[in-house]
DNA sequence: ATTTCAAATGCAACTATGTTGCGTTAATGT
DNA sequence: ACATTAACGCAACATAGTTGCATTTGAAAT
């Protein structure tokens, strides 16, 4: 009896697989996020691509890991950090136009004014240019 | 004799055509940024699929337009207002979860603090939610 | 107005990216 | 060890974007 993982949008039960546990470790380890076709050639014939589309969402919706979009349109993965059961989703990201490397910047936090007839729900704020290993 | 138009990064001279000038006009008069298949969707067979692919690349390199990138790494397309020959890209973007419309948010400007180890170049800033219409 | 020349176009073919259905495999609770 | 069903592989499909090449057309020069 090991109940592993949950999704937490739908409190429906998901599995550990061998290629599930593969990709979240690529993932935990890598300093920067990577995109499906990133994985996808790391991981060589761990399994089929259509899986990896499929165990990525899967990680989304429990939690582990969130979407980051890039600057070119590319989705990119990176592992969530959670503080003290606090999710914080809504943080700034830096693209390097160099390496093209894309990092989350967990502390920080950008402030902006709009009118009060927008209710915002998420901000998504991505930083481009050089960053301190391309300087 | 009527040089009309230059592209900025490699200052070549550009033609007007009818298709060009027809889907700067859609998206001059659109009240929110332009996807390529909405645009192709609006143009019926006013030109081929591919020369729409060129002509909105031909427009963001004479900066007449500028690419959107949005929350679901889709590219939109929206008209640059030039403040006194000063161009301003930087500007918020607002992403309307309801009616998926993108707008331009001009007169924001968002501040943050970042490491000064990074270089940065360039800022993406979009904010999603709902917008006035569908509040 | 006509010529000239390259920018722009259409078309076909291609790669990349992401999705869906379905039969089979394997993770987990009993 | 057995049953259940999540996860998988595979094929097929859908959408997004690119490239090469022959043809058309915008606009400068004559």
């Amino acid at each position: 009896m090991q109940l592993c993982c949950v999704n937490v949008l739908f409190m429906k039960v998901t599995r550990n697989t061998v290629a599930k546990g593969a990709i979240l470790d690529l993932i935990t380890n890598s300093d920067s996020a990577l995109s499906h076709s990133e994985i996808h050639k790391l991981t060589q014939d761990l399994c089929d691509r259509v899986t990896i589309y499929r165990i990525l969402d899967r990680l989304v919706n429990e939690d582990v890991i969130h979407k980051i979009v890039n600057l070119d349109g590319t989705i990119k993965y990176a592992k969530c950090h959670h503080e003290n059961h606090v999710h914080i989703h809504n943080h700034v990201h830096f693209s390097c136009e160099k390496c093209l490397k894309v990092t989350c910047m967990e502390n920080v936090q950008p402030s902006y004014i709009i009118p009060r007839n927008y209710k915002v729900n998420d901000v998504n704020f991505t930083l481009s240019g050089l960053c301190p290993n391309c300087l």
